[in-house]
RNA sequence: GGCCCGUUGGUCAAGUGGUUAAGACACGGCCCUUUCACGGCUGUAACAUGGGUUCGAGUCCCGUACGGGUCACCA
């Protein structure tokens, strides 16, 4: 049978060439691994680095695996993390199909192109026959039963219509291929196998999906994980057979939860929408991710804080490192709470009031004045509730709270100085901070204590916690003249009562 | 098990034959201070191991140990 060979020239033709051109090519799962973020991330900034193009290609071959919305989620999330996308399956390119499953007649055309170069044969092996040879060694290789076949053979099976798949014709010899972060890596090429390309349903095997769709989508950097490191050799050998060019390979390690295993949802470890929802910033999160992995060189080499566009002018694949890096969840809290001092106070109220709200129902408590409170003695929005849920209610507290020594303050000195400053406190004009402040200071100053005598216990009676974000001050002034007094007076109340 | 890859403080990491082996996180101490934070200063802590090569090795070579990956009609 002959084959088509305009077609072919016509796939040649649509490919753009001349150009970076990267792809990010998940398999749609329903939420980001860490580690296909940071993957996504690196093939981005590759492209955007070269000024290149960066596509999204959908790898749902597997249907056994298919999920609801999955697809929308890889959208959101790149968009998100502003990974914008110049050619993919919303919004088209000259080179689509970009979702897999839609260019599955390619594959076969492809297959049956290399069977013809001498590079592929067709295999009629059972599974039964297949299984028998894993018997004794599990690791065994494929023996190349169906290598030599006669044309008469192979002709006598087809109109038999036996099931076949289309076999990877491993030549003799060795094969060297070169990454750009683990140099060149030679193996022998009786360690390959003679791979499945087509399966006998007619689809494709991921391996050979991937180096059909790479090389007619023009992409010229392959970006992925270091597990594909050893099925490279594979890859190198389609390439040459088809006589194509070998792109670029940068094989990432990965990234891990501890020495031994790689980060996984199915261990409990969080994704990017988990982190998103355990109060990170997606900004910190990127930064973070970057950096597992990958170091700037040479007069940034100390920086650590980077935007996107930053990092798309300065990333370097040189940069990348060729071991696993462990993710510490303490250090990206220390980024998220930079990236949340860094912001300015309006966009730091208008994401944490929703926070605050969750524990602080009165609306008589401004939170745009408890915002302010919060933003240096964060590292995770999801920490707010908690800090703040005093102002909605006094928490029960017993007055041992009220001993501090350093302040000088005890159950007794407390009691003194909350009712002696009562009544100075119900006087006071007004009820702002710099009169709260310049009261208490004064109190202080006329009575000979340290203002901490004085302001401890008051932040205490306010509050009714040990910690609280803002001192004795702007608590007052939060909660308002009536509920302060309020407290206070419990507070006094309380230490009468031994 | 075969093949491939990796190994600098607890963690991320700089380092590309000559350094007192950076920096960051975490941890300890001090200062600041109305608690806690923030900020500032400071301390503890590392080249897996054995052989080479070299005047000189964290950097190059070989072995060993440990860890990972891969050996599917999964991706």
């Amino acid at each position: 049978m002959a084959l088509d060979m305009t077609f072919f020239d016509d796939m040649e033709r649509r490919i753009p060439k001349g150009r970076v051109r990267t792809r990010f090519a998940p398999s749609p799962t329903g939420y980001m691994h860490v580690g296909n973020l940071r993957t996504a991330l690196y093939t981005w900034l590759i492209a955007r680095k070269a000024d290149g193009d960066f596509i999204l290609r959908i790898e749902d071959t597997d249907q056994g695996r298919l999920i609801e919305g999955a697809v929308d989620v890889i959208y959101k999330t790149m968009a998100e993390c502003g990974l914008t996308h110049d050619e993919g399956p919303d919004v088209g390119g000259p080179v689509g199909p970009y979702i897999q499953t839609e260019r599955r007649d390619l594959y076969r055309k492809y297959a049956e192109l290399l069977i013809e170069k001498g590079a592929a044969y067709r295999c009629f092996c059972t599974k039964e026959r297949l299984e028998a040879l894993h018997q004794d060694d599990p690791t065994a290789k494929y023996d190349g039963h169906c290598r030599e076949l006669s044309q008469e053979e192979i002709d006598r099976q087809l109109a038999a219509g036996t099931p076949y798949v289309i076999r990877q014709k491993i030549p003799a010899g060795s094969t060297t291929f070169h990454d750009a972060i683990f140099g060149d890596i030679t193996v022998d090429n009786a360690d390959l196998d003679d791979q499945v390309l087509l399966k006998s349903d007619g689809l494709p095997t991921y391996n050979f999906a991937n180096v059909v769709d790479d090389h007619l989508m023009g992409i010229t950097h392959v970006v992925r994980g270091s597990e594909y490191l050893s099925s490279s050799p594979k890859y190198n050998l389609l390439y040459e057979a088809f006589g194509w060019d070998v792109p670029v390979y940068i094989h990432c390690s990965p990234v891990m939860r501890d020495a031994q295993n790689k980060m996984s949802k199915r261990h409990g470890d969080p994704s990017y929408e988990d982190l998103i929802a355990q109060g990170y910033l997606t900004a910190a999160v990127l930064n973070y991710v970057a950096l597992l992995g990958w170091s700037p060189k040479g007069d940034i080499a100390e920086q650590e804080i980077f935007s996107l566009e930053e990092l798309s002018q300065v990333f370097d694949i040189a940069g990348i490192s060729k071991s696993p890096a462990i993710f510490d969840i303490a250090k990206l809290d220390h980024f998220n709470a930079l990236y949340l001092r860094a912001m300015t106070p309006e966009a730091f109220h208008a994401v944490a009031a929703p926070y605050i709200r969750q524990s602080v129902k009165n609306p008589a408590i401004d939170t745009a004045k408890v915002a302010p409170l919060l933003q240096a003695r964060l590292e995770t929005l999801t920490e707010i509730p908690e800090k703040v849920d005093f102002f909605d209610a006094l928490p029960e507290y017993g007055t041992e709270l009220f001993v501090n020594k350093k302040s000088k303050s005890d159950e007794e000195s407390a009691l003194a100085v909350l009712q002696d400053y009562l009544p100075i406190m119900e006087r006071l004009p007004a009820w702002d901070h710099d009169t709260l402040y310049n009261s208490m200071v004064e109190y202080a100053a006329g009575h000979e204590m340290k203002n901490a005598k004085v302001m401890w216990p008051i932040r205490i009676a306010a509050a009714g916690k040990a910690v609280t974000p803002g001192g004795a001050v702007e608590i007052c002034e939060i909660l308002g003249r009536e509920e302060t007094l309020r407290r206070i007076r419990t507070a006094i109340e309380k230490l009468n009562r031994p």
